[in-house]
DNA sequence: TGCATATTTGAATAAAATTCGAAAAATAGA
DNA sequence: TCTATTTTTCGAATTTTATTCAAATATGCA
């Protein structure tokens, strides 16, 4: 094997899918002219931002999943974004929001085990304007991305 | 319009979509038979579980983004995948996870606004076997599904 | 090594997406 | 309400893509 499926993986997180216009055209009973129409228009309207896979992430090594709850240092109070933008960057993280209330940032993480977060805690979480840090662990997935598991 | 709309969104939301095995296949330089016959084997291996899209959610009338800690009741120690579960179920409800430490579940809810988030409160968390929550509310999303917005 | 199983690949076929154009429907303005 | 303009629908034709098939190659294992 050429080990392609690494590639494909890292292609299909983000995008490298389409929509299957003809099976919703029999599904919905509409004219598959009709449904191209209405989803070239919300992909032009910015509605729709990617289509892409949804894996077991268990069995693609990445079965690791940590919540970081994420206190800023002050001085980065007037632009929490670019320490989140900065974090949006590495591609173990899946989300990253900024928030209200007891953390200002809140992302998730997934990597292949514990060994793997603890690098990922050295060398990420270790950046300048990240004051502290809550991890919580999941212990099990049951839905992601609104895919049940 | 015949407000076709909507329903692509609940289909796009878990499905519907497919891989672009040609465009792969120029991207990788690869015959675009190997590709197919790879992605059927990790489709039945298990370690693609969907193809769906990514939405800009403001977009889509989804914009108000909150994580909810959730602790349970005692007596659901023992099987805590029920209530996950349970939860699972809701279409709101984009990610269930059972975890570590302080908060036994964590979910991510999308809802159109504040009232809106207010009713799924009132109908969902209200349920037996949750003890207490705490809700952190997403003012911005930088990044959601590994794909940044 | 030798055998069974898994993977790669090109050629042929089947299926799907896309383009185009015309008509219908919806919308905005007077 | 009436009319002009824009948006949306949808069938037919075309282009592109996925899928099937069979043969060749590679891989794992006894």
């Amino acid at each position: 094997m050429k080990d392609i499926r690494p590639r494909l993986i890292e292609l299909f997180r983000k995008g490298y899918c389409t929509p299957q216009i003809a099976r919703i055209a029999r599904k919905l009973g509409a004219p598959s002219t009709t449904l191209h129409y209405n989803i070239k228009q919300m992909e032009k309207d910015g509605q729709v931002k990617a289509y892409k896979a949804v894996f077991d992430y268990k069995k693609i090594g990445e079965g690791f999943c940590t919540y970081v709850l994420i206190n800023l240092a002050p001085d980065e109070y007037g632009d929490p974004e670019r320490v989140a933008r900065h974090l949006a960057r590495f591609p173990q993280i899946e989300s990253v929001d900024i928030a209200t209330g007891d953390w200002e940032v809140v992302i998730k993480v997934r990597t292949k085990d514990i060994d793997q977060y603890y690098e990922f805690v050295r060398n990420v979480l270790s950046m300048k304007g990240i004051a502290k840090v809550k991890s919580l662990n999941s212990l099990k997935q049951i839905k992601t991305e609104f895919v049940e598991l």
